[in-house]
DNA sequence: GTCTATAGACGGATAGAC
DNA sequence: GTCTATCCGTCTATAGAC
């Protein structure tokens, strides 16, 4: 929030540095604390079903303080999938485009994987706001996400050119990737109910990537060295 | 509701046969409608995000009428999640563990494929209810998906046994078909965002089917013919 | 079976004291 | 910045006339 910041610094001048940055924290760490909680009741909701009351109540603050750092639950989910969107950005810059194909997609596919195990309740509001129209985030999907995808589609296009990867529908792809790996975060209550055990463990989700990678590798028929066989 | 229509009959016997079947059908027609209508509310709001006045409005009743047919709420979304399991049941049995790998596999991600296109909004209310932590569905989960599931398993093991798989962990190739199939159907959205069309044409989503058999195929490294090469 | 009216709880958002 | 109290609308579900 530095851009809100100087304004109100110039009318406080009166008060030390110190307190103006322990009030600058105490935003950030209220807004952050939010943003956490907000993620969780999204997730397990949907926009629509969410509550304002049950996001602050999870965090531990009166309905009206929520309010005060994001005045509507509208401006809140939007914060929110900017962020996820963020991380999203992180990892989609993992698929390098100087790469061969077979480490640019690997390396992709397990940054996608990682990120689903480590924040998969972020996984779950972007599928439940897709699911439900995208209608917040058609600037995200237009402006930041179509871009990425077009430059991925032109490489994968050169990649079969050069005999690195089997002729295939680029944007297939790509969907599948998104497919799967999402997949191990918005469907984990599925794969708990099917597996009997209450949530994979480190060791059954590095071999679940292993599984992802190689089948996506091979569906692709990704090589390294140029030619085909 | 055969079982529903028995004592009613008993009491009602003095109406001439006529009208009792037209009243029955009066309530089949209802029931089939409001089912249809709250198929598309719960797709586009999630469970505790849909409403039953909207419900009810999409279907042109009064709201009394819907909690007449549906004592409650969770009774309808409850009915939908098993009319929808049951033709998730249908397709499923189209992976034939009679027929050899590449024709149960590819006549089972052409039935997901087909049935995403036919009746995306099912497709909605089922992920859209896993990823709510699938609360409502343990029961189908358990009882339905996961026997059928371990059929699949054992025939997939017997086929990499007999070199016409690639080596894998069955579950992660049953994941992965659904994920990459249901994704057409969830993610339309996206899909309509990043292509610049509004939707997909009955051409497109051939050439689709397509892409997901070859690279599902492919991954799994299926062949109609026994040894490794 | 159909519908109007309404009960009673909960939703987002705000006023105003501290 | 924080919090209590509250506005007003919508929610699920039902009562009861027709």
């Amino acid at each position: 929030m530095p851009s809100a910041e100087s304004p109100i610094a110039a009318v406080t001048h009166a008060i030390p540095p110190a307190a103006r940055r322990s009030k600058a924290q105490t935003r950030i760490s209220n807004e952050t604390h939010l943003l956490a909680c907000a993620e969780a009741v999204f997730a397990e909701r949907g926009f629509e079903g969410a509550s304002t009351a049950l996001i602050a109540q999870r965090a531990g603050l009166p309905k009206a303080n929520l309010h005060y750092y994001f005045p509507t639950k509208l401006a809140l989910y939007r914060r929110l999938l900017e962020d996820i969107f963020s991380e999203w950005h992180t990892a989609a810059n993992s698929f390098d485009i100087a790469d061969d194909p077979v480490v640019a997609i690997g390396g992709y596919v397990r940054a996608k994987m990682a990120l689903s195990q480590r924040r998969p309740l972020a996984s779950k509001v972007w599928a439940s706001e897709i699911i439900q129209g995208a209608e917040h985030m058609q600037d995200i999907l237009v402006g930041q996400v179509k871009p990425w995808m077009d430059t991925r589609v032109r490489v994968i296009n050169n990649w079969i050119a050069q005999g690195k990867l089997a002729p295939l529908q680029p944007q297939a792809l790509l969907y599948m990737i998104w497919a799967v790996t999402q997949h191990y975060a918005d469907f984990d209550a599925q794969i708990h109910a099917l597996s009997g055990k209450r949530s994979m463990s480190k060791k059954a989700y590095e071999a679940a990537t292993e599984q992802v990678v190689e089948l996506i590798i091979r569906g692709c028929g990704a090589r390294s060295q140029a030619g085909p066989p």
